[in-house]
DNA sequence: CCGCGGGCCTGAGAGC
DNA sequence: TGCTCTCAGGCCCGCG
């Protein structure tokens, strides 16, 4: 499911009972993820408190007092969702689990906050993975990633410096989490309708050429900004499975201009044009070709 | 090194 | 109703 916006929402949902709590017990409801859990991967969480509830791209971290980071990542499927002691015996109980399926909770964290915090991912394409805080840049996991795109470094001189030598379109490069992290196919599509740049151009040109320095580059990362704050806002887009971990569904999806509107009349005041769909490097992509460029 | 296509999984929805 | 096919918000890996 979850690109940036989505991670973000989940790590504010989980923050309030995560962050100072105890990990009570730690369940493992299988052997594996997308990858098989750590052996020890239980007995490291049991009896920590978790000192913080980070995210870098698309990956939680949650700080641990052992000196450990708990890395977690939603894969495609991958949810939260959190029970509060009240809940379990309360009315309320059943808003939580109406409909919920059982079968692919797989990780449960019984939090001293009272709350029991549910990982269930049914294509298991998630993970999670127990690393110490002191080999958080050797890990091979994050050691690629770009640079956040809500971070003060991702300005349109870098997006244009890292997309220079690039032999490939726009639509790639975006969703390259070497170039910036945290995008996925959603917002990459969203982002360029918004700054009027076509899917197919080639990356390269986001590179200074003569007069007009980087004003594609400047525009592109405007635009990623507003979108995924927008989306932070409005707490991510729910389309199958995504919701809030209270249950809630976010809303952003209502926003979408392009995203899943093959056919629709594009959005842009005075344009005309058609939303259209293609499929790039195995992705479905929508645009629209009369004002994007 | 780079870019691309396949594969990993399950479930929802369309079409027959 | 039920079968089969396609597609899905991600990312690792092997190939050329």
């Amino acid at each position: 499911m979850p690109e940036l916006p989505e991670v973000e929402t989940v790590r504010r949902g989980l923050q309030p009972s995560m962050e100072g709590a105890k990990i009570l017990k730690a369940e493992a409801r299988r052997k594996d993820l997308r990858f098989p859990f750590q052996k020890d991967f239980v007995a490291r969480l049991e009896g920590q408190t978790v000192a913080g509830l980070g995210r870098r791209a698309k990956y939680l971290m949650a700080d641990l007092t052992s000196g450990d980071v708990l890395l977690m990542h939603l894969g495609m499927s991958g949810s939260f969702r959190v029970l509060k002691d009240d809940d379990r015996n309360a009315p309320g109980h059943f808003h939580y689990e109406r409909n919920q399926d059982r079968a692919h909770d797989h990780v449960i964290f019984h939090m001293s906050s009272g709350a029991a915090i549910i990982f269930n991912d049914p294509r298991r394409f998630g993970y999670m993975k127990i690393i110490p805080r002191n080999a958080l840049e050797d890990e091979p996991l994050l050691k690629g990633l770009g640079p956040e795109p809500l971070g003060n470094e991702f300005d349109a001189a870098m997006l244009a410096r890292s997309c220079a030598n690039k032999k490939t379109s726009l639509k790639a490069a975006l969703l390259d989490q070497r170039v910036v992290a945290g995008l996925g196919n959603i917002y990459v599509c969203e982002a360029l309708f918004r700054a009027r740049l076509s899917p197919r151009r080639l990356a390269a040109t986001l590179a200074t050429k003569k007069g007009e320095p980087a004003e594609y580059a400047r525009r592109l990362v405007t635009a990623i900004h507003d979108i995924l704050n927008q989306a932070i806002k409005a707490g991510g887009s729910s389309l199958r499975d995504h919701r809030q971990t209270n249950g809630e569904l976010g809303y952003f999806q209502h926003s979408f201009r392009v995203y899943d509107r093959e056919g629709e009349k594009c959005p842009a005041p005075g344009c005309g044009g058609t939303i259209k769909r293609f499929t790039q490097n195995g992705r479905s992509t929508f645009w629209c070709p009369k004002c994007q460029k």
